[in-house]
DNA sequence: GGTCGTATGTTCGACGACGTACAGAGGGGA
DNA sequence: TCCCCTCTGTACGTCGTCGAACATACGACC
């Protein structure tokens, strides 16, 4: 893990127009983001907005029962605490640092005031809220449709996604706590995937190997969320991108994507 | 259903000072909505954002094997088609009419330029917003970890909320694809429900005869969402809200709620 | 080099949900 | 009145996941 970062590796950040990100490097305070920690609680408010640059940040529910279920994901195209600037404040979400990293924050209320502004800060996180929306609604019908062993594929695509590299530090135990599961049921997943030789693994190190295989092998959930923030991404690049150019591919096309049709 | 109904009728626009109200009016439109109607196909662009009066609407994932689930429901205190506002303008839900009803609605781009001036109409959407997040995001969760016929419980709740009556009209085919399960396990659990005398039913019509028993049957995700509309519900009353005086209770509270000891 | 703790692998019965098939039952139209 | 269609109820074997208990294995630390 690299010691220093700039906002800028933030997408968010760097897709600003330069005087809103002057207004706002003075109030970015750039943090380590260790494996574990909490952001924010469930229920308890948010004191900061979290701008990831290399860390990854799952967004959790936890139940009474204790069990819990990652609905969303953020790395270092988005942003954690949407809730500030949305004006709720609180949400019973909690976010969990997955992978360890850096990345920066702004107080809320420094957060809110620049979100008020209504110029291109509040235009890009409202796109990102909809793409956060898109993913906790599609890992939601995953979560109720789709068998573990794709969940899995699924959930380690879309975390490769948000990493530098293809070599993530990360227990079973902890795997099982993100896909809702219980950890013998990740072994097993894990152990398929391994025997196909997809992955790697050895006591909280886990290797992809073929990244194309995984995605044969995930759902289509996958392409549908990898799909949502390409379009996002595609939006940040340009300064006052034309709305509603962006459609969602028809499913077939994903399917066809996924079964290797258009490979190379 | 009655035949006529007042844009008022809808907490969002009920809630709007004068002036931004009077400058929607003329584009609201009164439509019927009834029951199977699709709103908005998944991937499609949306025409208009819907503000439901008398009407529930489902927001529902359809995968690609033909299952689908539902993620969320927008009935007088919502609107459908957050995404116009917030600029994506296509999402991968489907939104289905779930009870006839009526409601007006905005074509996009007058809600989108309403929207763009970053008054109260935008203030009280994205609370909104953050409510429908959090109600997507709970469902997901509930659907991974709670049985069917605490979900059921959950379900009917939510939607007798957003009903005049308790009588609802729902055939249990259409509950099947709603909570994303067979329709023979909603006959099961439906039976469970009638023998144990919380609701009766009978060729596409369900009565809920005892609401505190549902309650106290149905998991913490009913009260959780409950109590994020009633936080929305508080700050759509006062005009200029101060944000975050709202908290979750913390979830003990709620589990003592259902438990009764804090009815009467 | 031994010990201990964490991470991983394996097994068992139980249960919920699935898919399929088919039997009743009510209501509306001819 | 009868028919037909929709809605509902029941049964079966299968599969995936759960919960618990236990066995192994690697690594860090003393």
């Amino acid at each position: 893990m690299a010691f220093t970062s700039s906002p800028k590796e933030n997408y968010l950040l760097a897709a600003l127009p330069d005087s809103e990100f002057q207004a706002l490097l003075p109030h970015l305070e750039p943090v380590a983001m260790p494996a574990g920690q909490a952001l924010c609680e469930s229920g308890s408010a948010a004191t900061h907005a979290y701008f990831p640059t290399s860390s990854i940040v799952s967004l959790q529910y936890v139940l009474e029962s204790g069990s819990s279920v990652e609905v969303g994901m953020v790395g270092a195209m988005g942003v954690v605490g949407v809730s500030v600037l949305l004006g709720g404040n609180s949400t019973p979400t909690r976010a969990v640092v997955l992978s360890a990293g850096r990345g920066f924050r702004l107080r809320s209320k420094i957060a809110k005031e620049q979100f008020d502004k209504a110029g291109q800060f509040m235009f890009l996180t409202l796109l990102y809220t909809q793409a956060l929306i898109t993913q906790v609604g599609q890992i939601g019908a995953c979560n109720r449709h789709h068998r573990l062993d794709q969940r899995f594929c699924r959930w380690l695509l879309l975390t490769v996604d948000r990493m530098p590299e293809t070599n993530l530090v990360m227990t079973q135990e902890l795997i099982a706590n993100v896909l809702g599961v219980r950890r013998e049921a990740v072994t097993e997943a894990a152990l398929k995937l391994q025997r196909a030789g997809l992955i790697r693994y050895a006591r909280g190190h886990i290797d992809v190997i073929d990244r194309h295989g995984l995605e044969q092998r995930a759902c289509e959930c996958y392409e549908i969320i990898r799909m949502e923030y390409d379009r996002l991404f595609n939006a940040m690049k340009t300064e006052d991108a034309p709305i509603g150019q962006w459609q969602h591919a028809p499913l077939p096309y994903a399917r066809a994507r996924r079964e290797g049709v258009f490979r190379t």
